[in-house]
RNA sequence: GGUCUGUUCAUCUAAGGGUUAGGAUUCAAGAUUUUCAUUCUUGCCAUAGGGGUUCGAAUCCCCUACAGACUACCA
């Protein structure tokens, strides 16, 4: 048992976009995989036709790739296990669920959707819950309930589906690899839909089958699905592969950064953060759902701080490459816990990835930025303001905010800066800076402060006025890099052009 | 309602019977930067409540509270 080999599988249904919580299972599926030296799958679960999406799929395909989270086998990228797409399999499934109701594990059912609600209403007003079980079983139109001849006539003309035959009172216990044992008793549990009337079998029925005929070892999902591990254990045995079932493990949930309850789509607009991977258009409604890639985050800075969220390494490391995540990656050390998701330290992962990177590549991936608002620079040249704002900053675009003035004069002055250092006599002085930068030859940062530090000096004036006062000059606020810095970008002409422009802007 | 799972600073979490309960984010203060940001230092802040077991409990057990998930011919 221990020998065999690991394969883990991600089975999203291609209902819309991916949510940062599947993104997060998938992920851990595939670090398991990894730091096992197994496979991950990636499997579409699409047997309910009706909640199918266009595009869904494919937007599936992209985000995982996007995070650098590579399938070995999948409905793209094939494999000897195909096909991967539940639908492409449907033929499969009745067979199964055949087996099953040869067995007696299984029986056909007939009632009607109206009359299901129907029961279910009476149960409600008595103040139950209806449940189809052993209890009520005998009372539906099923095929234990029916004479053998009518229900065989059913079979032939109407509609069935197929239930899975709970049985009465039996404990059904099972690790959970991050939980421990848990324990359910199955006079609880219903007889659930294993065949739809449709032809399709329900997620019960495929997962099992399918995980089974895919020699999955290991099932890592999210935690809203341990209430029908027993259902799925159940089934194993009925097949008779117990001995080859996966072994299950629920991952905790990701919360609401504030409130109650699972993260969804709501709290990102309402909070302003994405909780999609890759922007979103609905091809319905047109409407559009931000993504963490359109929003500028760096994949590795999202799957970092992914990964962290539920599981830690038992380090105080908190950057991880793919790489280290694989290596130190482990089950045990995930939370029975949901955790809550919180956008600001989301932010401070793409900080440190931001930082991290060469000033040559950030500006490499400032040039498009740039050209989009008809700016044409020298790569050079960007990169160098990449490298004087880049601690400012966590996103690409905020290089724009923190360097515009490096492109072209500002076009506004802050009002409060100008309130708080355009005094009187700060033109005159601004004159005769202009007029002493001038005689400057040498215009390095460097050899600019030097004799302008001694000019100032010899004037008596306050340092930090006019200091301050070049700045709105130059920048037109108070924020930006070193005074001289800039000075030495710009350019000579451009720097007096600047400061005269300023006085006749500011002048009142 | 029922079943299952969970509960350590505001947030993510460490401490798998013995530490002044540690780190990170956020926030606040100070230093540096004659701007802003960075950086550094410091500070605030937690074992849900109650019972046991034990020489000793965040850790083990029970009860309560709270929270979440599930309870479809959806996954």
């Amino acid at each position: 048992m221990s020998e065999r080999k690991v394969r883990v599988r991600f089975a999203p249904s291609p209902t819309g976009p991916l949510h940062i919580g599947g993104v997060r299972t998938a992920l851990f599926n595939y670090l398991f995989a990894k730091k096992h030296g197994g496979d991950f799958l990636l499997r579409i679960e699409d047997t309910d036709q009706t909640r199918y999406v266009p595009g869904a799929e494919d937007y599936i395909q992209e985000a995982l790739a996007w995070c650098g989270i590579s399938i070995d086998e999948g409905p793209k990228q094939g494999g000897p296990f195909a096909p991967y797409r539940q639908s492409e399999r449907k033929a499969l499934y009745l067979n199964y669920a055949e087996q099953l109701l040869q067995s007696g594990y299984a029986y056909y059912a007939f009632d009607t959707p109206e009359e299901l609600d129907e029961a279910r209403n009476t149960a409600e007003s008595k103040g139950e819950t209806f449940t189809y079980n052993a209890l009520s079983r005998g009372q539906m139109k099923n095929s234990l309930s029916l004479p053998e001849s009518a229900w065989k006539e059913m079979v032939s003309s109407t509609h069935y589906v197929v239930r899975f035959k709970m049985p009465d009172n039996l404990d059904v216990t099972e690790i959970d690899l991050i939980r421990g044992s848990v324990t359910f008793n199955t006079s609880l549990l219903d007889d659930k839909v294993l065949f739809k009337s449709d032809g399709m079998p329900t997620y019960h029925l495929a997962n099992v089958v399918d995980d089974h005929l895919m020699d999955i070892s290991h099932v890592i999902r999210g935690e809203e699905w341990l209430p029908s591990m027993p259902l799925h254990v159940l089934l194993y045995r009925a097949f008779g592969w117990e001995d080859t079932m996966p072994r299950f493990t629920h991952l905790p949930l990701i919360l609401k950064p504030t409130g109650k309850g699972k993260l969804s789509k709501r709290d990102g607009d309402k909070l302003g953060f994405p909780v999609f991977p890759l922007l979103w258009r609905d091809s319905e409604t047109g409407e559009t759902s931000r993504g963490y890639r359109e929003d500028g985050y760096f994949p590795d800075s999202f799957i970092n701080m992914l990964a962290l969220l539920g599981w830690n390494p038992g380090t105080e490391q908190e950057i991880f490459s793919m790489d280290e995540l694989i290596h130190a990656f482990s089950l045990e050390r995930v939370g029975k816990s949901g955790a809550r998701f919180d956008p600001e330290k989301t932010k401070w992962f793409n900080h440190q990835y931001f930082v991290k990177k060469s000033d040559e590549e950030l500006g490499a991936l400032l040039l498009p930025f740039l050209a989009d608002k008809g700016i044409h620079a020298n790569p050079d040249m960007v990169a160098k303001v990449c490298g004087m704002v880049k601690e400012r900053c966590n996103f690409v675009s905020e290089i724009w905010d923190q360097s515009y003035f490096l492109f072209a004069p500002p076009t506004s002055y802050d009002e409060k800066i100008v309130s708080k250092r355009w005094k009187d006599d700060v033109p005159a002085i601004m004159i005769e800076i202009a007029g002493f930068l001038e005689t400057i030859e040498q215009w390095k940062a460097p050899t600019i402060k030097e004799p302008f530090s001694a000019f100032v000096t010899s004037k008596g004036w306050n340092f930090g006025t006019v200091m301050n006062s070049l700045r709105l000059c130059l920048v037109g606020g108070s924020f930006g890099p070193d005074i001289f810095e800039i000075c030495e970008i710009i350019g000579k002409s451009e720097t007096i052009f600047r400061i005269k422009k300023a006085i006749s802007a500011l002048n009142k």
